[in-house]
DNA sequence: ACATGATATTGTCTAGGACATGAATATCTC
DNA sequence: GAGATATTCATGTCCTAGACAATATCATGT
């Protein structure tokens, strides 16, 4: 990830008149926002300046902290490393061009070259600002493969693509963003005719506090629609006594939470057992997302579904051991 | 807001066999739990206990605050008088009984019985859980009115009467949630059919970082999706220079950002004014949602929209500056 | 090769002090 | 008395530096 000047232009935050507590100097972040952009509490980024020397902002005439820019830039790519399970440790002791090289590696060519070609289609799209456009192009995918499998072989890699082309500098975070944005609006277009379902199983879609995206539980979601099961979302950021009376109130069979890739993991587990210790077991807990592959020891009473695929093979399993009453 | 014993129970975080981050002790919070469930930072939450003696929570054996879930639902609703205007200042120092009379002064009776009727069905329908009974109710309503109507008089009352009712422990934040969930989709759908307009002016949406809430985002799409303005969401939480880049790219008129009544003034303050300083002068800015009426002074180059009905007018507005070229 | 124990790593918590901004109040002038 | 200006108060955020618990890694013994 290397850091050009233009890149930087973009995320250069304003100076702003008279705020300290948001923005900062020009090419300067003060601590609250760069916890903002990076996902790094300001507890993280203190420890670390103290522990292994880096980052080590500027300070402004109060003594508070402002990170440059490219500082920043850097803390981000390390983020980013850290949520494909890389430690700290050794990402803070890299040199920038170590650093670039693992960002790099962590780019895995996709195998086949079938799906490279509607990658570089809508990656165009998106580069050239061409919503509609990309709407439309999504769309007819949709319809060609049906919601199911344009969900588990289509967007899932898609949205791996577009993450690795912001990595790699080709697309900007706003980007990014509005392709969402496209998607969710294609996804619930499709998702409308089994808005009705009544089939079992009962599904309960949520994710925990502190969990950014959203993209996660919408594919869920899209998934669960044509299988004609009743699911109720709660949406995003959910407490977790709210999900336990929601599970109960909607009786549902299972509750499915998405996590995404930047969740903590520590707190995820935490937070899957003690929902686990509140409903019953005979409630079923699902967890989906790409933090799933980062979870090292299992949950007990939690189902880990690692992909979407999984997920669907998850709920026929669930079919044949209720079958209907 | 009179704490039950049935209302505290949904709240209770779980006994958690070994996690000290996320939850704690049955009936006891830590403070990033507390942080998390009432948007009041750590900082804070330590501050006010230095300061103004509440909160006072109880220590685990390694001297780490536990917050009971009394004194958390209490800051709840202290936060959400505050977000109402009130200072925390007097309303730290107020009785139990003071508290309560505050916030039942709050929740103003509706003008009109007209609306009284629907509020009273919508509520009905989401206490009962009947998430189906309730989409169809509301996709009702949008029909006899059409989206803008629905949206300016029957959706923006009604979400504050859903406010209210929580507020009033009618109605639990899970149930606020799914009545939430359900709304979007019904406005979505409706919105579908405008979504490849092309005429004028050009729109940007988006919210700022620390936003939580989508639902007045939408509520602007679905207000301006009906005038064929041509609009991009980047959907919630963006940073302000993805937004200032984003504007130059999609050569967006109007750059429109909605404010719930949980958001930071201070912060919103000065995140305006830093995204007024990098866009042109001929991008306009507008600003919506619940955080208005609190905004003291005026923000130059920032047009606020009090009420969605101002949002609606100020665009009659611009297409009247602004012949067709 | 695998289980167990020791060590290192890492995030979050604590305390109290400091300061800047904005709100409220007092004072001055007309 | 009204309005402008200065002063005091209120409030959130930041600071340092130490501590500890949970996990990951490494080493040892079987």
């Amino acid at each position: 990830m290397q850091v050009t000047p233009e890149r930087m232009n973009l995320l250069t935050e304003i100076p702003a008149t008279s705020a300290t507590t948001t923005a900062s100097i020009a090419s300067h972040l003060a601590i609250s926002a760069v916890e903002r952009d990076t996902g790094l509490s300001k507890d993280v980024l203190r420890v670390w300046e103290r522990r292994y020397g880096f980052p080590v902002p500027e300070r402004d005439t109060n003594g508070e902290r402002l990170y440059p820019l490219s500082q920043v830039e850097r803390l981000r790519a390390i983020k980013r490393l850290m949520d494909s399970g890389h430690r700290p440790g050794k990402l803070l002791s890299l040199s920038e061009s170590e650093l670039d090289t693992l960002s790099s590696r962590q780019n895995r060519p996709r195998r086949g070259d079938e799906s490279g070609d509607l990658q570089r289609q809508v990656i165009e799209r998106v580069r050239g600002h061409d919503m509609s456009g990309l709407r439309q192009y999504l769309s007819i995918w949709l319809m060609k493969q049906g919601l199911q499998d344009f969900v588990v072989e289509t967007v899932a890699p898609l949205n791996r693509a577009i993450t690795e082309a912001w990595m790699r500098g080709e697309l900007e975070v706003f980007e990014e963003r509005a392709y969402a944005e496209q998607l969710q609006v294609v996804l619930r277009s499709a998702m409308l005719p089994s808005v009705n379902s009544t089939s079992e199983p009962r599904f309960l879609l949520a994710t925990l506090p502190n969990e950014v995206s959203s993209l996660g539980l919408l594919m869920m979601q899209a998934l669960l629609a044509p299988e004609g099961v009743q699911y109720t979302s709660l949406g995003t950021q959910v407490p977790i006594p709210e999900i336990a009376a929601a599970a109960k109130a909607f009786d549902a069979d299972i509750v499915a939470l998405a996590f995404s890739a930047s969740f903590s993991s520590k707190q995820a587990v935490a937070s899957l057992e003690s929902i686990r210790s509140v409903i019953p077991e005979s409630t079923k807990i699902w967890v989906g997302g790409e933090l799933i592959r980062r979870l090292r020891r299992d949950i007990p009473g939690v189902t880990p579904t690692g992909s979407l695929a999984d997920m669907l093979a998850a709920l026929r399993q669930w079919r044949v051991e209720h079958p209907a009453a």
